[in-house]
DNA sequence: GCCAACGTTGGC
DNA sequence: GCCAACGTTGGC
C-alpha cells in the first residue's frame, strides 16, 4: 500500500465535506497538471491520501482519505460547461484522470504547514520543497511516519 | 528545440 | 492583494 497528499481548497472540497458523508466517494478531478495526473494514475484502491488545505486561513494536514477507485478518465475535461474542459481530450485519448477518495478519518487538530517545515526528515517531500506547485506527491512510509507521529 | 510570454499556484 | 516561482504555450 502507497500514501499519498493531496492539496485542497477547503472551500471548494475540504476535509470537512469528506466528513460530511463519509460513506460517499468524493471524485478527485480537475488535476490538471503532468506530473500530478502521473501520481494519480500511480495511485491503487486503499492507498491512504494525506488531504492538505492550501490558500486559506488555516494552511496544513486536515485528515486522511482512502482511495476506493484507481483512476480512470476524468469526465470533465469532456464537459463544455466545466472550468475543466479540455477540447485536446479525446474519448480515445483521455489527457486527464481522476480517482474516488472516501474519508478514512479527520486529525485531532490539523497540522500546520509551519509546523510541518519544522519537522526533520522531510526534505525529499515536495510540499515542503521551495516553489513546488505539485499538487498530488507520493508520501514515502518514513516521511508518513514522520508527519503523523502519535497519530498514526 | 529554444525560449519569451503568459497564466496559475499558493504562501504571505 | 502581492508577487515569486513555476508549467505550458506557441512563434520561430
Amino acid at each position: 500500500m502507497a500514501y499519498w497528499l493531496v492539496k485542497t481548497e477547503p472551500a471548494e472540497c475540504g476535509i470537512e465535506d469528506f466528513a460530511r458523508a463519509p460513506d460517499t466517494p468524493v471524485r478527485w478531478d480537475g488535476v490538471r497538471n503532468f506530473q500530478a495526473r502521473n501520481f494519480l494514475m500511480q495511485m491503487a484502491v486503499d492507498d491512504l491520501v494525506l488531504i492538505y488545505h492550501s490558500s486559506c486561513r488555516h494552511i496544513g494536514i486536515a485528515g486522511i482519505a482512502r482511495v476506493s477507485t484507481s483512476a480512470y478518465a476524468d469526465p470533465s475535461q469532456f464537459d463544455p460547461n466545466s472550468p475543466y474542459f479540455d477540447a485536446r481530450s479525446t474519448h480515445d485519448k483521455p489527457r486527464w484522470q481522476a480517482v474516488d477518495l472516501v474519508f478514512e478519518r479527520q486529525l485531532p487538530r490539523l497540522l500546520p504547514l509551519d509546523e510541518i517545515k519544522a519537522l526533520a526528515g522531510l526534505e525529499g517531500l515536495a510540499l515542503v520543497q521551495r516553489g513546488s506547485r505539485l499538487s498530488v506527491m507520493p508520501v514515502s512510509t518514513e516521511q508518513w511516519r514522520i508527519l503523523l507521529g502519535p497519530h498514526q
